[in-house]
DNA sequence: ACTTTCTTGTGAATCTTTTCACAAGCGGCT
DNA sequence: AGCCGCTTGTGAAAAGATTCACAAGAAAGT
């Protein structure tokens, strides 16, 4: 949001300003940001540029993290293509498919390397993130391997909730979930 | 979670069970139940059968939703192809694309309409529910031709919050945020 | 029929998040 | 310099969510 902001030419923003582009409260704003600090100027707001650097560094953006694909398939391919994750410090450094037919395939700069070596790929290339784009029935195992060669974070695609070290962030994304979450509400509304 | 215990042979399930499948703890689970009604049987737990159907019908999952997929790009495509979406009740009516490149594109048994045509779409075919896989730039017009045709929730795939009158339901995938999301935390747990 | 073993459903207690509301501070204007 | 119009940062209050803890009910064994 700061950055559109920036893009438009704004210099400092207000917490109701970024609350209403949020979708949040003009109190709700600044009581997050103060538990990491003050970085306001009372009568003026926040200085666009000042709250954007110092919220990378807070949310670890001030660096670039390497990235391991898992899953040569359609929501893979879609992820390898998508230029945001590069742009947003998100490097993918290697692409792991246990396909024989997809192994070798050439992908932009990248080749897809077997499954078995995602351990030594995880240490080499010093990856601290996977992305587990492979069916539910290989997320576990994939999970398990990936913490063991030293993985950092996970995240999941596939619609099973994977069992990790507590010390593992895992986020999850399920696209029928978030379609049910729709459903939901839409049939609440209806039956009150 | 219940259908995968079915698949199992499970014939009942306590609080305890799913809390540890799902992450969470028992009561938890049987505080969150209880806000529906009360499904389980003192000393056995929950009926798996009739847990997960009644479930299916506090969530609105029995019926089919009728959805109508806007841009017919990486995510697009990847998201058309995914089977789960119609296991789970949801069904692609129609994608909708702006170049006209793609327009008349067979898809399975679909042809890529064209970008105008968004609202005839969604009376005729009576689509509860758009999926937005269009550029930023294009998502927030895309959303409000597709609120004042009737449209009843919003799946946004792009990264921007967009803007619809309250009553319409919106789930925002914003991927690059799912791996901030892991950065922070690997991030704090490094300075805490 | 009675005891034992489980597990639910739920008030009450605790913990967390959000909202309120206002003193304090900044900049511009006279 | 003094006043005015804004906006932050934050304690205190209110609202909301989670956890505790236990009476009550169900099955199974004796
Ligand atoms: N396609 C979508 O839009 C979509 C959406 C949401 C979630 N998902 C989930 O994402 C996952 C992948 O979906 P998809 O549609 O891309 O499926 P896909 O079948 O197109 O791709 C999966 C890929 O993973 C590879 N694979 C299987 N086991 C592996 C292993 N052990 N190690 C490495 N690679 C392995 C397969 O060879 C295949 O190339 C699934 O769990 C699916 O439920 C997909
Ligand atoms: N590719 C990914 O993995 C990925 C991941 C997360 C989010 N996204 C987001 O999803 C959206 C689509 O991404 P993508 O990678 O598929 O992009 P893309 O460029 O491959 O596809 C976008 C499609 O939308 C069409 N389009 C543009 N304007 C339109 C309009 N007004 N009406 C109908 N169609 C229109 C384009 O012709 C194109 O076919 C973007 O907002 C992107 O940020 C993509």
């Amino acid at each position: 949001m700061l950055e559109l902001i920036q893009d438009d030419g704004g210099v400092t923003v207000s917490s109701e300003q970024l609350a209403r582009r949020g979708h949040t409260t003009a109190a709700q704003v600044r009581k997050d940001l103060s538990h990491f600090g003050s970085f306001g100027k009372r009568g003026l707001g926040y200085s666009v540029d000042e709250l954007r650097d110092r919220l990378r560094i807070i949310l670890g953006l001030d660096r670039v993290w390497r990235v391991i694909l898992v899953g040569a398939g359609r929501i893979g391919s879609a992820l390898f293509e998508y230029p945001d994750f590069k742009k947003r410090g998100y490097d993918c450094v290697a692409v792991v498919d246990s396909d024989p037919a997809k192994i070798g395939e050439k992908w932009g700069e990248r080749v897809i390397r077997p499954a078995e070596e995602l351990e030594s790929l995880i240490k080499e290339l010093h990856a601290a993130l996977v992305i587990l784009a492979v069916p539910a029935s290989a997320a576990q195992l994939v999970a398990e391997r990936s913490v063991n060669a030293g993985v950092r974070g996970i995240l999941n695609f596939a619609p099973v909730q994977i069992q990790v070290p507590e010390d593992i962030p895992v986020e999850n994304v399920n696209l029928v979930m978030e379609l049910e979450a729709l459903s939901f509400q839409i049939t609440r509304a209806l039956t009150p």
